[in-house]
RNA sequence: GGAGAAAUGGCAGAGUGGUCGAAUGCGGCAGUCUUGAAAACUGUUGAGGGUCACACCUCCGGGGGUUCGAAUCCCUCUUUCUCCGCCA
């Protein structure tokens, strides 16, 4: 969320920057600060009549101890009478506090400078591409054939158990999975990330925390016979990042760099066709996540580290993929910077997303509360950011395509040390 | 699941109705001393709101209550610890 001292100092910078979204937020951005307005003036009401209250009370205990317990009793009278008044102001405060922060709520991040303008994927802007794609014999096939034939997935099996979306991974498709995350926490703990296990519900003040609530509500699947109700994760990032909700870091402490891996549970309501086939899209499925807080002066050196990570490993699994920087129109809710990460899967002639990493500057520090000390002593809002590496359906989509031969899968190299073998 | 105890500032730990945002120790920061460091000494050191800056207000696990006044009394929830039971 932002800041609304930097909305009511930046008002229209804020609006021209949120124009990149293809939002008109003045409306909005106008009453945020009138707001705002309204709320320093009830605070200031509110204290002066508490203080006023205090100064009586203090009054009333001096005057007993004197013995003048007469003047202490009239005094009692107006003591109560403050206090009155306070409570009325104090509900008109929460009030308009609570109506200020929903609609801060609703104002998604301003996006970063470099973001393109655009309405849809369409108009993501191509950074950079690398690898071959491959050649595939005449047969080739996508992967859910494959996968099929193979016996390593079972989609129809996930839908007895559970439904669609939620496949059974078997066999040497169960072992090429657990290979990937193996591998993924590897690198990434090699690269400088602590390595979390994180729970895989979360409650609402996370869900808050990092901006699924209340934008993406519907998104996820809510456990409501608990009290308080529940949410299963969308990503790792909602609990790993809400590690840090209320902490004050030292210089010293920073950066912070985690790495988890968790499955993720996304409602996707509406997805149909072409696009949710076999792995493409899954109600449940695997990732492993980096995640970082950032010095602000530091963040976007820290992005192009996450991308240079990202890069790497997709180098050392010789898969084909490029770069997008997301436009206006395609970037989340609490993001400022965006790059997607795509493989292009042969079989299938398209590209697949299997990362997105993310600077989210101080819209979800923020919220959360998430602050430094900084040279000065004072605290600071930190900067958080995230990225998957990598996500695993589309991982395993793409290595499944790409590495299909006449007489099976070949296994990258790089994977055989932790599968056990090197074809499926 | 049962019985008991507890939750205070970065940590430890005082504080049972007004003089408490809170003693003291440790830690942190700054300074003195030192070639430098350590030790010692001196000062300083929670967060949020508010203000040009002060003033002022809020916060002693969360929520509610009693009172003119609550860290302190009451209710409730949560968490932690000890003992017993059960269990992957």
């Amino acid at each position: 969320m932002l800041q609304v001292a930097f909305i009511r100092e930046h008002r229209d910078e804020v609006i021209e920057r949120l124009q990149q979204r293809n939002m008109d937020a003045s409306q909005m951005i106008d009453n945020v600060i009138t707001l705002d307005e309204q709320r320093r003036k009830l605070q200031t009401q509110l204290d002066n009549t508490l203080a006023e209250s205090n100064t009586i009370a203090k009054e009333i205990g001096n005057l007993y101890k004197s013995g003048k317990a007469s003047e202490a009793n009239a005094l009692k009278e107006k003591g109560a009478q403050l206090k009155e008044d306070s409570k009325g102001l104090e509900d008109q405060l929460n009030r308009k506090a609570e109506e200020l922060t929903e609609l801060l709520y609703q104002i998604p991040n301003i996006p970063h400078h470099t973001v393109p303008a655009g309405n849809t994927d369409e108009d993501n802007e191509e950074v950079f591409k690398e690898g071959d794609i491959p050649k595939l014999h005449a047969n080739a096939k996508p992967h859910w054939e494959l996968v099929k034939e193979l016996d390593i997935i079972d989609f129809e099996l996930g839908n007895k158990i559970t439904g669609a979306g939620f496949p059974v991974y078997k066999g040497k498709g169960a072992k090429l999975q657990r290979a990937l995350i193996a591998y993924f926490l590897d690198k990434n703990t090699a690269a400088g990330y602590n390595e979390v296990q994180v729970p895989h519900l979360v409650n609402e003040a996370s869900g808050f925390g990092t901006g699924q609530l209340p934008d993406k509500e519907g998104q996820m699947y809510h456990a409501t016979n608990v009290e308080p109700s529940l949410y299963l994760i969308p990503t790792g990032e909602v609990p790993a990042t809400n590690i840090y909700r209320d902490d004050i870091l030292s210089l010293s402490q920073l950066p912070q760099q985690l790495t988890t891996y968790t499955p993720c549970f996304r409602v996707e309501a509406g997805s149909y066709g072409a696009d949710v086939r076999g792995l493409n899209r899954l109600h449940q499925f695997d990732k492993v996540e980096i995640l970082r807080v950032e010095h602000p002066e530091q963040s976007y050196k820290a992005f192009e580290g996450m991308i240079e990570h990202v890069k790497d490993i997709l180098r050392e699994l010789k898969l084909p993929y490029r770069i997008l920087r997301l436009c206006g129109g395609d970037l989340g809710f609490a993001a400022a910077l965006t790059y997607d990460f795509e493989v292009f899967s042969t079989a299938q002639d398209r590209w697949l997303e299997i990362s997105s990493v993310s600077n989210f500057e101080t819209f979800q520090s923020n919220r959360l509360k998430l602050r430094f000390r900084n040279q000065d002593g004072k605290t600071q809002l930190c900067h958080t950011l995230n990225g998957s590496s990598l996500a695993l359906p589309r991982v395993l989509a793409g290595i499944i395509e790409n590495y299909q031969t006449e007489d099976g899968i070949q296994i990258p190299e790089v994977l055989i040390p932790y599968t056990g073998f090197d074809k499926i």
